[in-house]
DNA sequence: AATAATTCTGACCATAAGGTAAGTACTATA
DNA sequence: TATAGTACTTACCTTATGGTCAGAATTATT
């Protein structure tokens, strides 16, 4: 017969869960993530679907999930620039984690 | 037939995700909703699950927990203290969140 | 008599994260 | 000729978050 109650292993540098929000703790990762989905959107359309956060910080997180192998971006050498960014593998496994804190957020935040 | 592409509605204050971020986006809050799990587990216990938190965040943490409902606790009037702490209905909703952030871990992160 | 263990509290400080605002370079549009 | 739109960059500053450390009250243990 199966284990009912799962033993929680101690939370040590080495957890996974905390491994995950070292990397997606931010106040904006998650949701700059849930927003380009599988989407190929540029950053004015990103920047546009995320009301309040500041070019800055877009820009940073874009550039820190890119480097971090969750996002790729193309640039198109066209005077307007032109810039697109998209998922990677990971970051579209990701979306779990972006999909479950919006159902949470409908049932029971407010 | 069925939507394929659903479309990302702009996330604006009353985005869920955002919401939910709000609540649960600190660094250790998560962290602790997955280590209380389906336990009852006293303040001690719960330290040494954790190893790096400082007491004083912690029981910030719990506090803050407790006064919105994801967690309850329960103090007995003994020498020396004990105190119990464990997730509500709404806590034990968040749990899929912390668990899509230890697959997500297990499988992508380094 | 000193130490350890329990669950906190509070004062103080350091860091990092994020916000503001201006600027850059180029073009199309009015 | 002025404005708006594109995708950024940079300097500066504010705030929030979290970390350190000491202490408090009580008892059991050594």
């Amino acid at each position: 017969m199966k284990k009912n109650l799962k033993e929680i292993p101690v939370s040590d540098e080495n957890c996974p869960v905390r491994k995950t929000l070292g990397l997606l703790g931010g106040k904006w990762t998650l949701l700059i993530l849930f927003q380009i989905n599988n989407r190929v959107i540029r950053y004015g359309d990103l920047k546009r679907a995320i009301p309040g956060i500041s070019e800055k910080v877009l820009i940073q997180e874009l550039n820190f999930l890119v480097k971090n192998k969750l996002v790729t971006k193309k640039s198109y050498n066209e005077i307007p620039p032109r810039v697109e960014y998209q998922l990677t593998k990971t970051g579209l496994n990701a979306l779990p984690i972006a999909d479950r804190l919006a159902t949470f957020g409908l049932e029971n935040v407010e």
